[in-house]
Order: C-alpha cells, then structure tokens, then sequence
DNA sequence: ACGTCTGAGTTCCTTGAGGGAACCCCAAGC
DNA sequence: GCTTGGGGTTCCCTCAAGGAACTCAGACGT
C-alpha cells in the first residue's frame, strides 16, 4: 500500500514488535533475556527478530566464540524508537491511572525527566493532528494514503 | 503488563487500528468508506471500531435521521495520531523509495511541507532514543517496563 | 401500500497465524 | 564423554482474520 504508515507497520505492525524493539533498546539484547522478559513464545520470537533484521532495524552479532548472538539497533532501528518515545507518552498521559507512569525518562541535555514532544522540523513550532494540511505527495498512486 | 507501550499498544495494536485512525484523520468517516478504502473484512472493522470506541479514541455519532452514523476522533484520539505523524516521517526517510512520499504534509504554522521532530517537553532540544537514560518510575513492577 | 435502495452492521465457514511444550545443535567446562 | 546453557526448530492445537452472504431499519419513488 502507498502509504508511509501501512508501510511503517510492515516492519513493526505484527503484535510483538514494538515491544521486542524497546526491550533491545532498554538493553535485553539476547534470545533468552527478551523471551523470559516477554513471555513471547520462542518461535514468533525468531520469526519477528529475522523479520526486524531483514528490515535492517536491528543487526545480531555474535559476541562470543561459541555460536552466542546478541542483537542491537542499526541507524534506522534507533530512529524508529522515536515512535515509541511518543507512544510513552501517550501511554503516560491517557492509561497510567493513579500509580503514575511505569519508568521515567530522563534527558541528558538538561538533565530533567521528561517525555517528547512534536514539533514542525521547519520552522519549531508545535505539530500535531490539527495543525497539517493533508496533500498529495509525488508517490502518491491512489486517492488515499 | 506495567509498561506504556504495552497500555498503547492495547489501544492501537491490532493490524488494522492505526490505518483506520488514519483515515478517520484524514477524513473517511463512515463505515462503508473506512472499509472500501481499506479493504477490510466488514466483522473485523466492526470489531476494531467498537475497541477504539471502547478506549475513548473515537466517537460514534449519528449524522442522520436514518441509522447513520460517522466516527469522529476524540482529543484523546487527536494526540494518538502523533504516534502517525512520527510513523510517517520515519516511513518517508526510510521506506518511500524512488517515487517520494506518498502524502505531505503543510504546516498551517509556517506554510511549508514539512515533518514532525521530536524535542524535550522540558528544554525544547532534540530528544531520541539515546538522548535519554531509563529509570523505574512510580508505577512500576517489575524489572522493566 | 409496496417494492427497493442504502448504510451499517451480523453470521457462518474456512484458512492462517500465535501459543506451548518438547526436541535439537554446538561449544566449553568438568 | 557427559553435562550445561544459549539459541534456536518442530509439532500440534486453538483462536483470530478473511470473504461472502444475510439482516435490519428508515427514506423514497410510484
């Protein structure tokens, strides 16, 4: 489908994905860490790391003599993360409920904790679901995407 | 699950979720044009509906004296779509290909085609997946989340 | 008053993906 | 040479997604 989203979820659309990508990024980045973590069954958990690696998100290394792999973020699979910051977000503001958010993120720059916002990559500004104005773009194919 | 990714993906994790909160964004609001743009199956657009419905993610709304009616996001529903907006810039960099993008985006604050980008809530830098350092928050339970 | 059209779902059947548990391979270490 | 432990495969079984057909309720034309 011509559409950067239905695109976007071919790589971290199936059920496991997102949360095997924050498990590498949080720092489980073997087999057995992220199976015991997730509960996943070993097997959907094969298919969806070849699947992660196929799309170049995430690379496994061996990082022993004997055949042991551990699994880390490319370049590409560190800005998809980006996604889940905002899911964080999200998450913190609309489900925490009373016992507040799970895990705080703190950010080096200023050294506060804090969450992410979105702004416009042109000018600064803020940039939300309001705030655009939707247009066909040059690999656009059908009236939608 | 502690974790608010998990609590997210609850909401929008299903295959087809973030495509219907797309295009109820962009406009399709009605049933039989959520499912021909789509091409959904009628039972599993019925049940993802209700579910959205459920979370407080869209409202169902009659338009008619008949028994119509048209799903509109909530505000809850608005922020979630940063979590498209986010997939988008992320699918046009790395998945658009030769052809461009398929769809931009105009931004009513400046004018221009542009992108959203992620900065601290706090001190307005930039703020990615290794711009940050994990910590236990209130709500936690277990080792992560 | 009657058929019909349309939007918005339901129902039923069939197929494919996810869960679970057991099994396998290989290298080190005892 | 037997065990241990990480990193997977294999097999079966259930449950969720797809597809097509059916239903229902209210307007509308005649």
């Amino acid at each position: 489908m011509t559409c950067s989203i239905a695109r976007t979820l071919d790589v971290i659309g199936e059920p496991w994905s997102p949360l095997i990508l924050r498990d590498i990024w949080v720092g489980f980045s073997r087999f057995e860490q992220l199976q015991a973590d997730l509960g996943i069954s070993r097997k959907v958990l094969t298919e969806r790391l070849n699947h992660l690696v196929d799309r170049g998100v995430i690379e496994r290394r061996p990082y022993d003599q004997r055949p042991r792999y551990e699994y880390v973020l490319t370049a590409k699979g560190r800005e998809l993360v980006d996604v889940l910051m905002v899911m964080v977000a999200w998450g913190d503001k609309w489900l925490a409920g009373t016992a507040g958010p799970p895990v705080l993120y703190r950010h080096h720059a200023c050294g506060e904790i804090s969450h992410v916002d979105l702004v416009c990559a042109h000018c600064g500004k803020p940039m939300h679901a309001d705030d655009v104005e939707v247009l066909p773009g040059p690999g656009a194919s059908r009236s939608t995407a």
